[in-house]
DNA sequence: AGAAAGATGTAGACCGTTATACGTAGAGCG
DNA sequence: CGCTCTACGTATAACGGTCTACATCTTTCT
């Protein structure tokens, strides 16, 4: 846990410090941290004086200590993983209401691990951030509350409905799952499969039991209940799938089929290519998030879209609110819709 | 630049702090310091006190307040573009070296944004990180050069063998266009043509200036000098490329293209579909990356294999190095293989 | 004019660590 | 036995900010 025996550091460069600024300005140092922080009982020629100084010595608080106390303007970022490829929709999303805020965002990558992303988060708060977005994180309804208990956390992919600790931003996975199916039933594909993800977090919060929900609830409305067929797959990241490319050679294989990612939608594609399938009359296929990779010609997947960019900004906008005192919970789902591609369209 | 008026936060729970600890366990606080920084002149019956009342109370010192005198463990990294599909590689072998060291790493986005990138690196400096891995900044030479005499600092992407003050971490970019070049070539081609980034940056330290020169070099080299055909397009985020559809459908159009990287392979790619151009007879191509997307059967791309991972590990370790005390510069340039698939291959 | 209210600036405690300087006790030694 | 060494703990000054009291100086009101 301890690390090696610690050693002086490089020599660095002195640092300009509130009290060089307040010496340079004639001032005092309360004068400065007033001016800094925009607080109250600064007249128009101390402000002045001091905003002189300040930018003759290129003056910069230092964030750690002034969260020692204060705030530090940075919010931390949790992501599960890096290769999942709508993640960039959300950063920007988030980036484009913090910019303008003068919040900074941090972020730390969990690699889908819990141990690593409850150290990111400890660690997180321990830089004395002042909220957090957690994006997928594995971590239990239970333990997200004790966190939401020490700094601000709004939630993005993590359906908990009811929570009052923090907030929530999602996609409506049921309603975008539901689509999906439905789109492809009206295919006139009575057997509608469904790949997902497979797992030790198969519980209502998570995105992958919502996506399961919404296809279920669509079969069975559509009168195809006996009809259901689940697949499930380890994360996309393991690459060799020799359990699709049976599934697909098999004579009973499915004729459409719903992913529950994008990635994994890919691996189906790939193997009905290794195959000889043709997309979309031997097997129609959808996929999920309408990632970048969806829309190159030489994939042209079916998928629905989950406005990562509006998730990002809602989930940016909500700890704001959060960190300037609101302490109601709220919970934005999210209209998706399906983005029609040549791998579901008979054309 | 100054925030809003500050209000008071939500009240959070009380934090257990060395003090808490000293007093449970009864000894001083500078015992307890002493134990967490496993420094001398600590009894073993001490330390085992101290252990377990840290245990007991679940105690983490407080890293911004750790860092107003010693060290955070914690590094920064800055990333330019997180659409860079080579990205995850990088960061998976650079965290696989800080975790078993007890360092964390937080990275920050500079969007490609030279005073978004500038007030991150100050930011990171501000929360007293103790080292600074930055990719393929746009920052110029003597700019890193005055935050390195600030903060240890190691490169990734950017070609500076000279400089004294910080550690440089590089494939051998110009061998890698030589040899996507060459490859090019010996498939016949004599025209190869070279789609490069076009850019505010084209000096000597870019990546992309390096693989100009190499692509370069082997076309003269193979005596085509007089076939250099180079041609440049905006960041690969701009989508539509009719530049690329008018190039390609021109009657003089180049029969094999060394794209700088996949992104832009992969538009090329699009393009040829698009317009009925059978890959790799009628267009060969090679990328460079070897990004993930790169290796799907509907894409199959050729490209450079930049070694991401070994890169990641190797800037870690150099940081790491740094941070111990080491000032003589390091620079590391690894060697690019050639990833043949069926965008440049005769078969 | 005198008092009350408001505006502006300062002093200094405090945040949670680190690290230096120092005190004390026991061991080793001539 | 007195003296030096070493090992172990403690007290406390930083670190660089924030923020609560409070002091002082103007206005405004009666």
């Amino acid at each position: 846990m301890a690390p090696k025996d610690v050693q002086k550091s490089v020599a660095i460069q002195d640092r300009v410090t509130i009290r060089t600024v307040a010496a340079d300005a004639g001032v005092s140092v309360a004068a400065v941290s007033k001016v800094m922080r925009n607080a109250y009982g600064v007249s128009d020629g101390l402000r002045a004086r001091v905003l002189a100084s300040i930018a003759r010595l290129n003056y910069r608080p230092r964030t750690a200590a002034r969260g020692l106390r204060g705030r530090t303007f940075t919010v931390g970022i949790l992501l599960t993983d890096l290769h999942n490829p709508f993640l960039p929709q959300i950063l920007d999303g988030a980036n484009s209401v913090l910019g303008p805020s003068h919040f900074q965002s941090l972020m730390g990558v969990g690699q889908a691990n819990l141990p690593i992303e409850t150290a990111l988060i400890e660690s997180m708060i321990d830089h004395n951030m002042d909220g957090l977005i957690l994006i997928a994180p594995r971590l239990s309804p239970d333990i997200v509350a004790a966190f939401a208990r020490r700094i601000p956390i709004v939630l993005i992919a993590h359906h908990t409905p009811d929570a009052t600790g923090y907030d929530t931003v999602n996609a409506d996975d049921v309603r975008g799952a539901e689509i999906a199916t439905e789109a492809l039933i009206a295919l006139g594909h009575p057997g509608v499969a469904m790949l997902n993800l497979s797992g030790y977090d198969d519980i209502p919060e998570s995105v992958q039991w919502q996506r399961e929900y919404g296809y279920r609830r669509a079969m069975e409305r559509a009168g195809l209940a006996s009809q259901l067929r689940l697949m499930v797959t380890p994360h996309a990241t393991a690459l060799s799938k020799p359990e699709i490319d049976r599934m697909l050679a098999a004579s009973d294989r499915p004729r459409a089929m719903f992913c529950w990612s994008d990635l994994d939608a890919l691996h189906v594609l790939s193997a009905a290519t290794r195959l000889g399938l043709r997309v979309p009359q031997d097997l129609a296929v959808i996929g999920f998030d309408n990632s970048s990779v969806a829309g190159l010609p030489q994939v042209n997947l079916a998928s629905i879209d989950q406005a990562g960019h509006t998730q990002g900004e809602t989930a940016a906008r909500l700890l704001l609110e959060r960190i300037d005192g609101r302490s109601e919970p709220r919970h934005v789902l999210l209209e998706p819709k399906l983005v029609m591609r040549s791998s579901a369209q008979a054309d």
